[in-house]
DNA sequence: AGGACTATCATTAGCAC
DNA sequence: AGTGCTAATGATAGTCC
């Protein structure tokens, strides 16, 4: 039978969420080099934090900023093309890469075991949208960035806003 | 004791890595959502692969263009400079950064948080050298990409610290 | 607070289909 | 080839220091 499932919410105390975040950002930059190393792929990570003053990324910023170059030379028409949009019960927007949408499909098809919920690749539920959220609330804080989701939402209607279901 | 050791390397079977590539590119798309979820923090992640024509990537593709904006707005000189070097025991390079400390203050300065005093957050160790050489055999192969691992190598000859706090 | 430990839960390699 | 199963390894939440 299943067992306790880890409760996927925003962890409130702050001791325990940097306790965690250590921990976890440790064990995502593991399973990034890992793929990469067992699988011959390219790929990056990028993590910020409240907790560093600069992003943790992986494998280097140099790294970082080759794959960068690589998605970046996609035109933006294309990546939005790519783009499908899929409903699933909760009518819970999905947006997927087309590379990856017959996957989607399949694992949503056979409902995935235990492993429901959070799944494939994008896949926003409610936690995310408060996880945007609480994102944006972190940059929004201390620096002089310019507020990048008025920009992403307007460049094309289609991403669910963040704050809304 | 130490129990046996999942080998880190390339898997040469071509059906076996395909295989493995995909479990755990979910895994690993699974477990930055959490990490963004649980710490509410931002966090982006692309993947190429040979099986698939796009990159996959979390949250989104916009997800990953806004975070990529914060990253690049980052110059490149202050990028190298302010990345820490550390030894670790295998490897016994170690390489000072000079003008650390100078383009640390200069970032601070940018108002991107009151956290101070840590560089970069680089996990490498000799695995992801390993890999990083697969993503250059990789990228050689279809590319016209530059060529950042000489660049990178040439210029720092460091490998920054796997252990972090 | 930051390790270190460890019981418990999660991931996944290998296999059968 | 892809899917489901499960033993085995891996990650980590909680705890103690």
């Amino acid at each position: 039978m299943t067992r306790k499932k880890v409760k996927l919410a925003f962890i409130v105390n702050d001791s325990a969420r940097k306790a965690t975040f250590k921990k976890r950002k440790k064990g995502l930059m593991k399973k990034v080099s890992e793929l990469s190393t067992l699988c011959g792929i390219d790929a990056c990570a990028i993590v910020y934090s409240p907790y560093d003053p600069q992003p943790e990324v992986w494998p280097s910023p140099m790294g970082v900023q080759r794959v960068l170059a690589k998605f970046r030379r996609m035109p933006e028409l294309e990546q939005s093309k790519k783009m499908v949009l899929t409903k699933n019960a909760q009518s819970q927007t999905q947006v997927a890469a087309p590379a990856v949408t017959d996957a989607v499909s399949k694992i949503e098809d056979k409902g995935q075991g235990s492993h429901s919920g959070q799944g494939f690749d994008i896949n926003m539920d409610l936690m995310q949208k408060q996880n945007w959220f609480m994102n944006l609330m972190n940059n929004g804080g201390g620096g002089n960035e310019t507020m990048p989701f008025g920009d992403v939402n307007q460049q094309n209607g289609f991403w669910p806003n963040p704050f809304f279901h």
